[in-house]
This record gives C-alpha cells, structure tokens and sequence, in this order.
DNA sequence: CGCTCGTTTGATATATTTCAAGAATTGTGG
DNA sequence: CCACAATTCTTGAAATATATCAAACGAGCG
C-alpha cells in the first residue's frame, strides 16, 4: 500500500501547470514524452558552451546550474535550478549552446529528444503556451539578476540570493523555505553575484553578524524572513508565482 | 511610382522570420493583426513597473528601453529596442509588469491587444513557435548582459555594448554598424553597464584614446571592427542571428 | 592518516564611486 | 533667431567597496 512510484516527468508537468491549465490529453501527452534517465555525478556537464545539443533536459533529482566563462577567464553563474526545473530547452532549440549547463550535485536527469519538445508544442497549444510562459518567466529572473549583480552591494547581492532560492524551493515544493541546504560552495556563490569567493565569506559572515540568518556548514536558517527580504531588496514579483499562491 | 507605403508590422513579421519560416497564410495573419499606432516623445513610459498592461507592443520607429529600479534608487536597464522589436509581451503575457519600459527618443508604437497575439500563437504554431524563440534569444542576451556586467571590466563591458548595438543594427537592416548614432546619453550607458556616468565618460575617452572608437556628440564610428570585438570580448553567438548571415 | 578541497582571516592594492564645479550642448520661450 | 534655462558632458580630487595576494585552518575522503 505504498505511494505508486511517480512518473520521473510529473514534478515538471507540475511546475508548467502554474502557467497554465492542461487538458488530460496534453498531460498526457508530456508524460508520454519520450525520454531516457540519467544519473550524473557533481560537477559532470549536461551541455557544453558550443555544443549542438539535440536533446531538451529535465532535471529529476539533484541540483544544476548554467554559466558562461568570459575572456578573462571570469566565471559567471545565471541559474540554479532544482527538482522539476527544465535545465535545457533553450540550447537545444536554438541549435548551438552559448552556455554551459552543469550539475551542482549528484542527481538524475531526463533526455528528451527536441523533436519531440518541438512537436507537442505544435499539436498542444497549452503546453506550447506553457513552455513560452516558462521562458518568459525566466527571462524575467535574469532580469532581475542583471539589476542584483548591476546594481546592488555584496550584502543586498547575497541576502537576494537567498530569498530566490528559499521561495523557488517552497514553490517547488521541496523542503522548507526557511531552513535549508544552499547545495553551493562559496566559491560558487560568488560567480552567481559576480563578487570574490573571499568577499563571499566576508560578507556570508556579516549576514549571520547582522542577525538575518544562521549558518552550519551549507545548511542556512533564516530565523526572520521579513528581515532578509528587506537587506535583500526581495520583491518576488519577478518570480510570478502569484497563482501558485506561495506564501513565506 | 514611389514605394508602396510599407505595412507598419512589417518590419516586426521580417524580424521573427529569422527564427522560422512563415507560410503565407501565417504571414498575413501576423500583418491582420488590430493594433493601433501611437507616437511617442522620448523619455514617455510604454509600460511602468506594476502595471497590468492589456497590449502587447512593437517598436514602428525610434529607439526604446527596458529597465528597473531598485531599492536604494539605481537603476538598472536591461536592453535597449529598435524599429521591428517586439518591446513588450513578456509584461503583457504575465499579467503583471515587473519593469518598465520607456521610449529613449521619439517614435512610433504598435500596440496589439494582447489577446490576439495569444490567440494568433494558438492558431498559427509557426508564429506561436517564433515568439517563443523571440523569447529565448532575449533570454540568451540577457545572460550575456548578466556576464557583462558581472565579469567585465568598465572598457571590456562598453565596448561590449557598442558591438552588440552595432551588430543588432546590421541585423535590423538599420543604418551601416561601423558608423551609427547611439541614442543615449552617458548616464543611460552607464545604467546598462552598472556604471557611474562618470566613469562612462572617462572610459569612452579611454576607448577613444586607444583609436577603438572615433566620436562625435553621440554618434561613433569604430574604425577597425575586429579590434573593438576584441577588446569587447564580444562574440554575436549569443544573438543567434547565423541564419541570418550577418556579417561585419 | 595524509591529501585535497573549501573556508577563514589579514594586509594591501585598485577599479570604480562619490563629490564638486565648470564647460558645452540642447531645448525653449519671447 | 536670440537669450536663458536645463540637461549633458568633462575634468579633478578624495573616498570606498571589493579584489588580490597569501597563508593557515578545517573537514571530508580514500
């Protein structure tokens, strides 16, 4: 009498829902989608700067991130995605990759061939709308991370950093928004705010000073959420989760 | 026997016919789309931060930008559109505006009931299919533009800009890309590439000074492109444009 | 247990900001 | 079309946030 093993696709059909709503037949169709599983180990690259990937990717456990390494060698981090995120649509679909897309821990992933993505897009306007939605959405998270990295102090920058992770977590439905593993190492954290991995430390150290949160190795508590949100300059709006009625 | 008067969404149809090939009949359902014009004078806002707008909106003539302001009152633009852009579905699509767009001279707006638009991309899934790829090359830029504010140096991240500007010229049809007016002013600049106007101007004397641009009021010339690429640590595959086959 | 990788801390350097004021350009009303 | 007002641009000097360099410390791993 155990939960029924959940279909590896259904996280993701979950978060495309927040856009929009599905008919059972174009749910349907996305967990028919075919698709291979794999595990990758930390570090291990899903798509490489360059590459003509011919597969869209799904992240099934563990999490990833993309970056780009610019000629002076910098490194600069864009996204971390989590359970349930589509890690890959975008190098797939435009031909050829402009950055690399790179597992943060050890996790799963599901391969689905473009074509595939491509077709249900055709004949399943929802999920074809869906799949725009996702991109606009994230279109404004990079936005905004344009504005933290452009415009905000080291501090603000970090505090920033943080709320999104907390309140992409809770919409995700993974763990609690307010005590959790940042699976990043320091050195991390500073190419996601374009700072120092010692200006990190410097500065993860006067966060934890200033009361607004708590640190034991990765895992992070924030003991007043309203308080980070002010030192960070949070405004979720940009995440629009509105619908999804996330509340912290 | 002068030019037929050219329909005012032309521009924005040839545009997205990058991305995909349009049937005739998708051609003519993008051009029958309603929408009003509108002129605007510089400076006049498209869109506010906020704000639930009911129209999608392309660019006709003029230059426009994107931008926010954040919470210790900086400001931080985001990119900037010519003639043919689309310069808003993403607020209108997402219900909410969580930026502002503004006009950066005088021009002309389209604006599109953004129901139409929605229903063109449901019943037209080549042009559904383009906006979507609209999409996601403005997300590839704004990694880049992430990258180029977060990693760069000031010089690195101006030229940057004037090549990316230059280069999306060319791709627009506008104006040659080695010689063209950019249509902003030092603290504009400064506020696309997170810097001080200040320090924008000593940095474009520097350019100047190292014969990568030539100026007068605010129009360049750049005399030798591949050096001003080189000292932009610019490379166009983050635009997407080689089906385009633009070439400096 | 030793090695590697990540974290922490200190001292110093520097790119960029801030403040300030004058010159030039653009806009505008008479 | 001129004269005045308002931006925008330019330049200098001083301040500062963050980077760089360097070294020790700690924790996980084979």
């Amino acid at each position: 009498m155990s939960d029924p093993m959940p279909h590896p696709l259904s996280r993701m059909v979950a978060k495309l829902e927040l856009w929009t709503t599905f008919s059972d037949l174009d749910r349907a169709a996305l967990l028919a989608l075919p698709h291979i599983v794999r595990s990758l180990k930390a570090q291990q690259y899903i798509v490489w700067d360059g590459d003509q990937p011919q597969n869209a990717c799904v992240l099934l456990s563990g999490y990833a991130f993309r970056h780009k390494i610019v000629g002076n060698g910098g490194r600069q981090i864009f996204s971390i995605h989590m359970p349930g995120d589509l890690v890959d649509v975008q190098n797939a679909l435009l031909g050829r990759a402009d950055h690399n897309v790179q597992m943060l821990t050890d996790g799963d992933v599901a391969l689905i061939p473009m074509e595939a993505v491509r077709r249900i897009a055709f004949r399943h306007p929802h999920v074809g709308m869906a799949l725009w939605y996702e991109t606009l959405v994230e279109g404004a998270i990079f936005r905004e991370w344009i504005a933290n990295v452009g415009r905000r102090n080291a501090d603000v920058r970090i505090a920033h950093l943080l709320c999104e992770f907390a309140m992409r977590l809770e919409a995700s439905g993974l763990g609690s928004p307010l005590g959790f593993t940042l699976p990043m190492t320091q050195e991390q954290i500073a190419d996601a705010t374009s700072l120092t991995p010692v200006h990190v430390n410097r500065t993860l150290k006067l966060l934890e000073t200033r009361g607004l949160i708590t640190r034991d190795k990765r895992s992070v508590t924030i003991p007043d959420w309203r308080q980070l949100v002010a030192a960070g300059d949070f405004n979720p709006a940009y995440l629009h989760l509105e619908c999804a009625s996330v509340q912290i």
